[in-house]
RNA sequence: AGCAUAGAAAGGGCAGUCGCUAAAAAAUAAAAAUUUAGAGGAACGUCCGGACUUCACAGAACAAAGCGCCGGGUAACACCCGGUGGAAUAGUAUAAUACUAUUUCUAAGGAAAGCAGCACAGAAAAGAUACCGCCCCAUUAAUAAUGGAGUAAGGGUGAAAUGGCAGGGUAAGAGCCUACCGCGGCAUUAGUAAUUUUGCCGGUUCUCUUAAGAGAAUUGUCCCGCUUUGCGGGAUGACGUGCUAAGCCCCGCUUGAAGCAAGAUCAAAUAGGGAAGUAUUCUAUGCCGUAAGGUAUAGGCAGAGUUGUUCGCUCUGGUGCUUUCGGGUAGAUCGCUAUAAUCUAUAAGUAAUUAUAGAUAGAGAUAAAUGAUUGCCGCCCCUUAAUUGGGGAACAAAAUCCGGCUUAUAUUUUUAUGCGUGUU
RNA sequence: CGAGGUGUGGCUCAGUUUGGUAGAGCGCUACGUUCGGGACGUAGAAGUCGCAAGUUCGAAUCUUGUCACCUCGA
């Protein structure tokens, strides 16, 4: 299995999981504010494995800024991942992780990019492997 | 060259690395790997019209919604093309006003079926009305004041004000009466005025046009006559009828409902449903039975369908137990992308468009793929001696599919119109 | 895919049904009151009624189009 992709097995997709996360999960910030990420784990699983979803709201701008962000964040995630699955492997655990933006719409930031996006996902998947242990 | 407005076309290119979705063939327990394809002119909005799917459809009435000049195009339309009438603007001539236009707008049937409204001002805003004025009467010391009755000839208001003139008549007035005239209305020239000129709209008849409409003549209503389609005569008189229907409304025409989360197939979990058998069960009447009760018919009541409502029509019947059956949620698969498609040529047509021939094209996701990054070239801006260095690239992303409409759009190209400068 | 609502001074709203004067509260400004401030009193300013076109003598109100925002259903 390659190392840095992403196909549709780690991605979140029932709605039952969306509800369990928002309702039941915990939440985190990155240091600088501007990602959010809430989760939620079950240890001893059969299924081991990190699940994603990225989630833009509505208000924050179009179509087309919401798409590029989510893609954003999906590419983030997909560069800096390795550790963090290696370890739930080890361990058995079964993880799932929502990250949504704080703070930012297409006012406040029109023209985002990868770099700025990059630091924050990092800092939050180094925050989750913490809280795990 | 430049600027403005309107229309049309285009909406950066090549290569590398990592990743996503779909398809293909080989292999297969599965995965990986390979090849190919992968957002728009508006995909936006969801404002119209269809295709497609499911449900419903004996019939009648009503409601509701939509449309409303004419002809054509189209699968269809509230779209498009061509025309008619109206309004605005500009120019030219003018007494009003008319004519012209590569311009702009136009939901444009009916106001004499009925209802409603018409601020302010004004006497009165629609079956009229009394502020000033005029006139009569009463009271008071009164040519004045107050009160009452009558009066629309005169006044001024407003976007909009209800035959003319002369005489009679009267307290004053009024088509109240008479003659002449007008006889649907409006504006206007000349004239002191009667009167008259011209134009516009309404009705009727005729002619022309496929039609909207245009042109000519004529002008209340009824009757009679004739040299019969127009002229003459007589009688009659409510002399009354402004604007708004994108207020209600009337008239004419059209419309079954819902939408791909339509719908079809497979189908966990949980709860419940149908059918058969059996026990029990509302009212009335008939029959059987000594009785308990059984059975038949009718009715009531309740529910469902007729997917806007009503009538009408059709169907079902409460509860317990036993047996048996399938529907169906999560989820999965299909629907799911070839087409009223686009371009070119020829022919028909003023045009929209149509016919024939040839060529071209190839997304199909479902918490939802089409991305990130690097280099080179091209474009724009700033900067520099220097392509030296730096920065920038609109609007906006498929969600069943088409035809339109609407709105957003950096930059480039191009067409038309206008402005203004320079040159000859 | 379908249904509905809102837009009016700086803010929160009324007025739209039935067309004709744009209004209320809070806030703001000035003056008075107070040693000073607050509260109170008096006066005043502030609105292309989201935008465009049409109907009408006349439009915040009627009609159509359009922009933005919000809510709901399958």
């Amino acid at each position: 299995m390659k190392s840095f992709s992403l196909s549709s097995n780690e991605r979140i997709k029932s709605k039952k999981d969306f509800e369990d996360i928002f309702k039941h999960g915990n939440i985190l910030f990155s240091f600088n504010k501007k990602v959010k990420a809430s989760f939620i784990y079950i240890k001893e699983a059969d299924d081991p494995g990190v699940k994603i979803a990225p989630a833009v709201s509505k208000r924050a701008g179009n179509a087309v800024w919401r798409n590029r962000i989510k893609r954003l964040i999906r590419e983030a995630y997909r560069l800096n991942k390795t550790g963090l699955v290696s370890y739930c492997k080890s361990n058995h655990i079964s993880l799932k992780i929502v990250f949504s933006l704080n703070y930012i719409s297409k006012k406040t930031a029109p023209n985002l990019g990868l770099i700025d996006l990059t630091d924050s996902v990092k800092d939050l998947l180094n925050k989750v492997e913490k809280k795990l242990c």
